[in-house]
RNA sequence: GCUCGCAUAGCUCAGGCGGUAGAGCGCUUCAUUGGUAAUGAAGAGGUCUCCGGUUCAACUCCGGAUGUGAGCACCA
């Protein structure tokens, strides 16, 4: 006699155990209809599962965040029969679900082709036409196994081979086909109503790159037809404001084959470039870091020194001069040390911070370039800072609020950490290992910031923090990070006098704010889709005149301007004002200045707004002030309208 | 690096069962001096990414290289 507890409070009888389709019936057959999954006493089950004790339950449906998992679980299942009805000899591997939809991996003789990925969601849609029951099942694993190699589906055999454990395993079964599962799933293939496949791509069996490459299909599904809809709206804005159309279309910056991932900077993107670094120059000052620049090319023997060279060989760019090779430097730190090398440091030295906007080369494999994201060659905003173990805490601390100062006046107030821990491959002992990783944690719980734990990511070095932003879109961006490092510093011979004069080796801390100045730029262009904030836009005004009679007191407006240090050009050519309006706003130009007979009159300005607001006419003092303002509220303001 | 696409004018893109190409925008010139998202006309502009092969003939078909896109792997 189960007693069910609605969400709502309400509480229901039932005679006998009662399954949670039963339970969707008795309220109301709308909602038996919209059952999707169930949810009794907090975990998730099938429609068909059967209480028959006092629970609460809940019904899922498409509209819970729940159901869309369940609905694109169960569509990855719906994928993976259609492409066995089409391809028998497809075999079947893993189809998880991930943001926005999910993926099946597939083992097939032959690629699929994009006229295949069609004839597999027509196959779908037939499917769901017919309605199938998915029913769940148990199996042993002896049972499990011997029924799968009887299909010849050998990756099922390896995947149950590999779960530890003895327990029985869930199935799930729709017409012909079955596929391993812990569910839940939709009752019935009649439940999809909008999907859709967006693309094939190779993927590495059990994401190693030693395995074959079996076939990956990505798609999406909704609860509804608009939803599905609204999803590729927002792909359709993410391509609109993707930094290599915008880097082309505003003049920025491009690429070219004769130097692959390095990228060729703009007049205009490089003003960008220079305002962030002199902003950062500025933060880096007036937080006691001192800047110093270290050379390009620094002999081999030092990379092997630091290790770099026996883990990155392969990635890194060599010159060869004289019979000597050297390293185009992939990262500044051995430099640092070199630095802090130069005459005998002492304890009060400590806490040590360089920084240095150091240009350095890496030569990423070819198929991980993506315009500034990810490059060969870029500048980052990085820093070392030597200090004691005692320090480090402090100093993490003091970073933390330096980053999250910065990111604020760039705009993003959305951070996002992580720790990641010693990796398999690694160098010193574990002790150290444990003392960084603390002082990682404890500096991450001073925050009462949420953080995430990621075991086995950290560098060969030490333990690290990393910062991401997450960008208008909701895109995750990572930039920032903070690295404790015992061993480098010890490998390349720092040292420093303690105060019982002793000889100590300093603890190095690796740190960068932006990353590279590349990828961080990349990340500004998407997240403010190419209309950038005043203080980082590389024209902040253009003087538009009506007709060449007001081309003098343009010119004058614009030398006084750039004599006050804005960022101004003026458009004093032949064309009508709505063209010029309607060019300048498309190139994001913050500032508007319109400029005929009544204004020259006058002495002011019209003032128009890239996204079309009127400021009015205002005198050009009124708006010198307000540029200034502007100016100065660096991000923090409202986004402006792309 | 791996799998599968893609590469045509400065840009965005059409095109042709193999017979050396076209639009819009931009650019140049001329006319127009016009008050808040496109004034009109004329003109110039292409080794169809590169290297091989097949063919009487290749931008088109085949092979390779390079770059690039999606995904995977990698990311000090």
């Amino acid at each position: 006699m189960p007693q069910i507890t609605l969400p709502d409070g309400s509480k229901r009888d039932y005679e006998n155990p009662v399954s949670v389709a039963e339970i969707a019936e008795s309220i109301g057959p709308g909602l038996a209809k919209a059952a999707l999954a169930g949810r009794v006493d907090g975990s998730l089950v099938d429609t068909s599962f059967t209480i028959d004790a006092d629970a609460e339950v809940a019904i899922i449906t498409e509209r819970d965040d729940d159901g869309l998992e369940v609905i694109r679980h169960s569509c990855a299942h719906l994928m993976a029969q259609a492409v066995q009805r089409l391809f028998p000899k497809a075999q079947v591997t893993v189809g998880p679900v991930v943001e926005d939809g999910f993926f099946y991996d597939f083992a097939f003789e032959r690629p699929f082709t994009p006229e295949d990925l069609q004839a597999i969601e027509q196959t779908m849609r037939s499917i769901v036409k017919e309605n199938l029951q998915i029913e769940r099942s148990i199996l042993s694993r002896k049972d499990a196994i011997a029924m799968f190699k009887k299909m010849g589906e050998d990756y099922k055999v390896e995947i149950i081979e590999g779960i530890p454990g003895d327990e029985d395993l869930s199935f799930y079964q729709q017409d012909d086909f079955i596929d391993l599962c812990r569910g839940p799933h939709v009752p019935s293939t009649g439940k999809f109503k909008a999907f859709k496949l967006t693309s094939v791509a190779g993927a590495y069996w059990r994401g190693n790159a030693e395995n074959e490459m079996l076939q990956r299909i990505h798609g999406t599904a909704w609860g509804s037809k608009k939803d599905l809809n609204l999803y590729l709206q927002r792909l359709e804005e993410a391509e609109k404001r993707d930094h290599r159309k915008l880097g082309k279309r505003l003049d920025l910056f491009h690429f070219q084959e004769e130097a692959p991932g390095m990228a060729f900077w703009h007049p205009k993107g490089w003003r960008i470039y220079q305002v962030v670094q002199d902003y950062m120059r500025q933060v880096q000052n007036a937080n006691r870091y001192k800047e110093i620049n270290t050379p390009q090319l620094v002999d081999y023997t030092l990379w092997e020194k630091s290790g770099h060279a026996s883990k990155f060989a392969e990635e890194m760019f060599s010159v060869e001069s004289d019979n000597r090779m050297y390293a185009i430097k992939p990262m500044n730190c051995p430099c640092h040390i070199q630095v802090f090398n130069q005459g005998l440091k002492s304890y009060r030295d400590l806490p040590l911070r360089f920084a240095e906007f150091g240009s350095c080369h890496r030569y990423e494999p070819s198929g991980s370039m993506h315009g500034l994201m990810r490059v060969r060659s870029f500048v980052q905003d990085d820093g070392h800072i030597f200090c004691t173990e005692d320090q480090i805490q402090s100093e993490v601390a003091d970073f933390m609020e330096l980053l999250f100062a910065v990111y604020r006046d760039f705009g993003f107030d959305d951070v996002m950490l992580r720790l990641s821990t010693r990796p398999e491959k690694r160098v010193g002992a574990d002790e150290l290992w444990d003392d960084a990783e603390q002082a990682l944690k404890d500096a991450l719980n001073a925050t009462s910031l949420p953080w995430e734990l990621v075991p086995g990511e950290g560098a060969f070095y030490g333990p690290k923090i990393e910062y991401s932003l997450k960008d208008c879109m909701g895109r995750v961006q990572q930039c920032g990070t903070i690295q404790v490092d015992f061993f480098l510093p010890e490998r390349l011979g720092a040292r420093y006098v303690a105060e019982d004069d002793s000889r100590k080796t300093p603890v190095m801390l690796h740190r960068a704010v932006l990353g590279s100045f590349e990828r961080f730029i990349g990340v500004l262009i998407e997240h403010f889709g190419g209309a950038m904030p005043t203080w980082l836009a590389p024209e902040q005004a253009i003087i538009l005149n009506i007709t060449d009679k007001q081309a003098e007191y343009c010119e004058k407006l614009q030398e006084s301007l750039k004599n006050k240090g804005f960022r101004v050009s003026a458009d004093l050519r032949n064309e009508k004002i709505g063209f010029k309006i309607r060019e300048h706003t498309l190139q994001k130009i913050p500032y508007l200045l319109v400029v005929g007979d009544k204004e020259v009159e006058s002495g002011t300005v019209a003032v128009r707004k890239r996204g079309g607001e009127d400021l009015g006419t205002m005198t050009f003092d009124d708006f010198c002030k307000h540029l200034s303002q502007d100016v100065a509220s660096f991000g923090r303001t409202p986004r402006p309208q792309p």
